[in-house]
DNA sequence: ATTAGCACTCTTGCCTTGAGAGTGCTAATC
DNA sequence: GATTAGCACTCTCAAGGCAAGAGTGCTAAT
C-alpha cells in the first residue's frame, strides 16, 4: 500500500509533528533529514499520502498534519517497540517503594506516577475482583452504644462500618461476639454469609445484627469496587497547545470527572492482554457528542490476572502523543502493579 | 469614610461585576437601578471611590471594576450575612447521608460537595489531631510468612500494614499474639508504645517485631495526617472567564496540586473560629511568585474542636466570587462536618 | 522518475478605520 | 453647593487591507 519512501516520510511527519505541534512542510523535512531527494519529491509523496488519507492540510497552504489514519498506521507499522528507559523504570519502582506495606492508596498512587511519567492524564481503576471473601472480622468499642465493625477482606482490603448497638456492650463482650462469629464465616462471600445467617438458629440478636451488617457491607464492596477509579494529571493536558483555551479542557473534564469516566472510556471493555491503543474517534463509546475527545487518544492496559482480580490502567492525551514512550510506560506499570497485587493475593 | 450613596454604588458595582464579569459603567447602573440621580453624578462618585482605592479602571475608558480593597470593604460592611438556602442545606446533608457508617472517604466527599455547591475549587484537610491512640490491633494471616496487621485507632480510623514474618505462623498463633499484645498497649500513643516495648522484657521476637511495626506505623499516621488534603472542582475555575486561557489555570494547578497546596494557602495558620476571608494578595503566604493566585480569593473555615481534632475547609475561586453564598456554605459545611466528626469521637 | 522554478494560496502580524461605550470636564441648572 | 446636561476625548473591539513568510501544486526540463 505504501512504498518504503512514503512510510519513511509518514514516519518523519508524525514524529516531527508530535515534537513541535506544528504542521510540517516539505522543505523543513529535507533540510533536517538527509533523504537524498528534493523537497519537490517529498511534496509529491505527501500529496499521495494525503490522497490515501494518512495526512491532512489544516489550510490549503500549510504543512501536513497526520490524520487519525496516519497515526494508526504509525502506531501499527512504523513505530518501534521501545523498552522503557532504565531511569524511568527506576522512578516508577522508587515511588511505589515508598508505600512499604501499607497499601492504602496504591491505586491512586499508580495513577499519579503514570501521569507524571508520561506527562499526560492517567486513569487507574482498582482491581475488579470476583465476589470478595471475608478473612476476619473484629468489633471495637467506640462508646457504650456504638462499635466499629472492622472487616478484613481478601487482597488485604479493609472495610469499616459504625454499628449502633441495640444494647450496651463492653469491649470484652464485643470481642467474644467477634470470636464466636469469625469461625463460621471465614472465607465466605456475602452471599454465602447470608446463607449461614439464615441456617444458624442459635444466634443472639446482636450476632444476627452484626452478620446482617457484614453482609450488606460486603455487598456494597462488591458493587462499589467497580467504580473506584482515579484520574490524575489533567494539568499536563492543560499544558498542551491544542488545549490552550480552557473551554476545551472544560469539556474534557466534564466528560471525565468521576461518574462519567467509565462512560467515556471503555475501560473494561477492551483491555485484553497487552496494550490497546485507541486513536481519536475510533473509541467505540463515543457518539458524536464529544468534540474534544475526538482529538484525544487513549492507551489502555490491564494489570492483575484476568479472571481473578484485575484493574485497568489508561493514559489519556491529545492524539499528538509520544506513543512509543507512553505504550512502554503503560506496559511496564502494568507489570509492576501486577507484581504488587500478587503480593496481597494468596 | 464613605457616604451612604458611595456605599450603595460600591455595593452595586461589586454585585454587578460578580454577575457579569464585565466592567460596569455609570449609565448601565442608572438604567438598571433607580437611584434617583443621573449617570453624571454616579460618575463623580465613582471617581471619588477610585480616588480612595475602592474601584479601578481596566483601561482609561471602560467601566469600573472593584479593587481588592473594594471587595474587602464589600465583604466587611456591605454584604449581608446570608443563611444558606434550605435547598442547598438539603443537598449537602443528603450527600453525606449516602456514606452511612463507612466513613472511609468522608473528607474527600466533603471537598466534592463543597466544590459542587459553591461552584468553585474546594480544599478540605483531614482532621489534624493530637498524637493518635491505638484502640485495638489484630493480625490476619495472608499466607505462611506474611500477615496483615490491622490497627484500629481513635476516631474510627483504620490502618493496615503487611508484615513479613520471620517464622511461619498459623492464624491461631497470630490471634494469640494479637490477644496478648492488645491489653498492654490499648489507648496508648506511638511514643508510649515504644516505652512499653522497651520495658517489657518478656516479649518473644515476633511480638517485639509486631510492636515495632505498630509504633512506626502510628508515627507515620501522626506525621502523615497533616498532609492529607483533598482538592476538588478545578473545573469550576476553568469555566470562569478570567481563566479562559489555560496557561493561567496551569499556573494555579502547579501551585495547588498536592505537595504545594499547604504552602500556597495558609490552611492551618488562620483558621480560628468562624470563617476567614482572604482576598487577593493579602494572603500572607504569597510572595511575588504567584501571578494567578493574586486574582483569587480564599474562604477558610474549620471543623471539629480546636484542641482535639480539627480540620480545615476552604474554597478557592477568582476574586470575583459570590461571597455571601460561599461564606454561608463554608459555615454550614463546617457545622455538618463537626457533627459528623463528633460521632466518631468518644 | 526526479527536480527546478514559479505562480498561487493561506496564515500571521500590523496598521488603519469606524463604531460603541465610558469617562472627565465644564458650564448651566435647581 | 450639589446635581446634571453636554461634549470632547480615550480606549476597546471588530473588520478590512497590506506585506511578509511559508508551503503547496503544477509544469517543464533533466
Amino acid at each position: 500500500m505504501l512504498t518504503e519512501r512514503q512510510s519513511r516520510i509518514l514516519d518523519i511527519v508524525v514524529r516531527e509533528h508530535v515534537d513541535t505541534a506544528q504542521p510540517v512542510g516539505s522543505q523543513s523535512i529535507t533540510r533536517k533529514y538527509r533523504l537524498g531527494v528534493s523537497s519537490a519529491t517529498v511534496r509529491n509523496e505527501m500529496a499521495e499520502l494525503e490522497e490515501q488519507g494518512f495526512l491532512g492540510h489544516p489550510h490549503t497552504s500549510a504543512g501536513r498534519v497526520p490524520t487519525e489514519q496516519g497515526y494508526r498506521f504509525y502506531v501499527e507499522w512504523l513505530m518501534g517497540e521501545e523498552e522503557l528507559p532504565a531511569e524511568a523504570q527506576e522512578t516508577i519502582r522508587h515511588q511505589f517503594h515508598q508505600l512499604e506495606g501499607g497499601q492504602e492508596g496504591w491505586v491512586h498512587l499508580g495513577a499519579s506516577i503514570l501521569a507524571q511519567v508520561v506527562e499526560n492524564a492517567a486513569v487507574v481503576t482498582a482491581p475488579r475482583t470476583t465476589a470478595c471473601r471475608l478473612k476476619h472480622l473484629e468489633l471495637v468499642s467506640l462508646n457504650d452504644t456504638a462499635a466499629l465493625l472492622v472487616l478484613v477482606l481478601d487482597q488485604a482490603r479493609l472495610k469499616q462500618q459504625v454499628v449502633s448497638l441495640d444494647a450496651a456492650a463492653t469491649q470484652e463482650e464485643l470481642s467474644a461476639t467477634a470470636a464466636k462469629l469469625n469461625h463460621p464465616v471465614e472465607g465466605l462471600t456475602a452471599h454465602e454469609i447470608a446463607g449461614v445467617a439464615e441456617r444458624a438458629a442459635i444466634l443472639t440478636p446482636v450476632e444476627r445484627q452484626v452478620l446482617d451488617i457484614v453482609e450488606s457491607t460486603m455487598r456494597a464492596v462488591d458493587e462499589g469496587s467497580a467504580d473506584e477509579t482515579y484520574l490524575e494529571g489533567i494539568r499536563h493536558i492543560l499544558a498542551q497547545p491544542e488545549f490552550a483555551d480552557s473551554a476545551r479542557v472544560l469539556e474534557l473534564l466534564d466528560l471525565l470527572d468521576q461518574g462519567n469516566l467509565a462512560r467515556t472510556i471503555p475501560l473494561h471493555a477492551l483491555a485484553q492482554e497487552g496494550v490497546t491503543v485507541i486513536i481519536g474517534a475510533d473509541n467505540p463509546r463515543l457518539g458524536s457528542a464529544s468534540e474534544a475527545m475526538r482529538e484525544c487518544s487513549v492507551i489502555l492496559g490491564s494489570y492483575g490476572s484476568q479472571g481473578v482480580a484485575s484493574g485497568v490502567i489508561a493514559v489519556l492525551g491529545p492524539m499528538r502523543m509520544r506513543y512509543p514512550r507512553t505504550i512502554s510506560t503503560v506496559r511496564y506499570l502494568a507489570n509492576v502493579m501486577s507484581d504488587l497485587l500478587a503480593q496481597y493475593y494468596p
